[in-house]
DNA sequence: AATATGTTTAACAAATTTGTCAATACAAAC
DNA sequence: GTTTGTATTGACAAATTTGTTAAACATATT
């Protein structure tokens, strides 16, 4: 009865569609397109999503929950800051890896409908991982082991530093002559080059 | 005839589709859009500019003329390189706020087509920006008034900051619930923390 | 005033893209 | 093998958007 393994089309569909969105940055793929790449018939979208729009919400929204998931649990976790930090820098810049244009896009979304932020908050989850955060970095400046540093301009830094080399990646590609392996190893090194640009010492391997 | 002061017309339409695009981030603005906002009628858009298309390739490379234009004019100075960085800081961001989606177009065109990366190079133009930067950068750090880094992870810091929070804007506004004034004044304060988080020492007022 | 030149307009045509539907294929259950 | 429910297909309709054109309008030149 055609509900055994996560119906299979419908999957490849959604991931065909992330990837033509959030992997190759085909903001507007349109349905054809998307059908092709899946190898399947275009009528089979509007057969399971009903609209393109709707496709497109939620696989954004899929992502948007996995980042929340991932957010929450790394700083809502008992380790010190500096390993919380760490693990956000690994879990973001692998996963910007993967979907170098997922930033781009949820920009993108709250652009054309401003209403829709609320869906965007990564960080309204019970407790609010914004107050979390803060009275990490208050407890780590009071123990000197970190500058005095508002949490919006360190979390601007922190995601700045992180994000923009994905969001930004073909002009600094074409600057700095990368091809895929090397921009691939430049975004690996990154991870060392912010933990040491914020807490000013090496990660610890 | 009909060309007094820079055809009225045509430089409204060109205004309105910069602010439709860059300002606002309204990428797919339909011409009847651009032509109600501009208050002309749609057709005109075509008269002057042929096809919508060419109009917004026309308003994108003047933009990017111009960053070119200041970057190369503030990297090839003689000033000292933390009073270059000031001044890119001070420029980038004054920019950014006029038009916070401009970054994220340059990537969206580039996305569409990989092959007008060239008209990108905001560091090709004569001497190689990369270059002379690279060169001031080892400067520096022989002097001891940086720590050791590679270009372009210099250059991904220093844009990442600067960028990202642009970028980023609507996510970072409702995070910290900032307004449009107290967001202008966070942008405002981030010249002093990057220059702060990059030399680690007070921007000189 | 007549003419020429450039600008603006509304109506129309073409192209693109999304969405719907009835017919068909397929697989499992009976 | 027939029934039943779901999956898939191609053809069609509707909507949206871009691009074209001929005529109206304005302004300057002769």
């Amino acid at each position: 009865m055609g509900n055994d393994l996560e119906n299979q089309t419908e999957e490849l569909i959604k991931q065909t569609a992330k990837m033509l969105f959030f992997t190759k940055g085909h903001i507007n793929a349109k349905t054809q397109e998307i059908a092709d790449e899946a190898g399947v018939n275009r009528a089979l979208i509007h057969y399971y999503f009903r609209s393109r729009d709707i496709l497109f919400e939620q696989v954004l929204q899929e992502e948007l929950d996995h980042t929340k998931h991932y957010m929450h649990r790394i700083f809502t976790s008992k380790d010190p800051f500096k390993e919380k930090v760490s693990q956000f820098l690994n879990t973001l810049i692998d996963r910007m890896i993967d979907y170098p244009y997922l930033e781009n896009f949820m920009v993108a979304e709250i652009m054309k409908d401003p209403n829709k932020i609320k869906q965007f908050h990564a960080f309204n989850e019970g407790v609010k991982l914004k107050d979390i955060i803060e009275a990490d970095l208050k407890e780590e400046i009071v123990a000197g082991r970190l500058k005095p540093i508002k949490i919006e301009h360190f979390m601007a830094n922190l995601m700045g530093m992180s994000a923009y080399p994905m969001i930004a990646k073909p002009i600094m590609q074409s600057i700095f002559g990368f091809d895929e392996i090397a921009y691939k190893k430049f975004l690996i090194e990154r991870k060392r080059v912010i933990y040491k640009s914020i807490f000013d010492e090496d990660l610890p391997s």
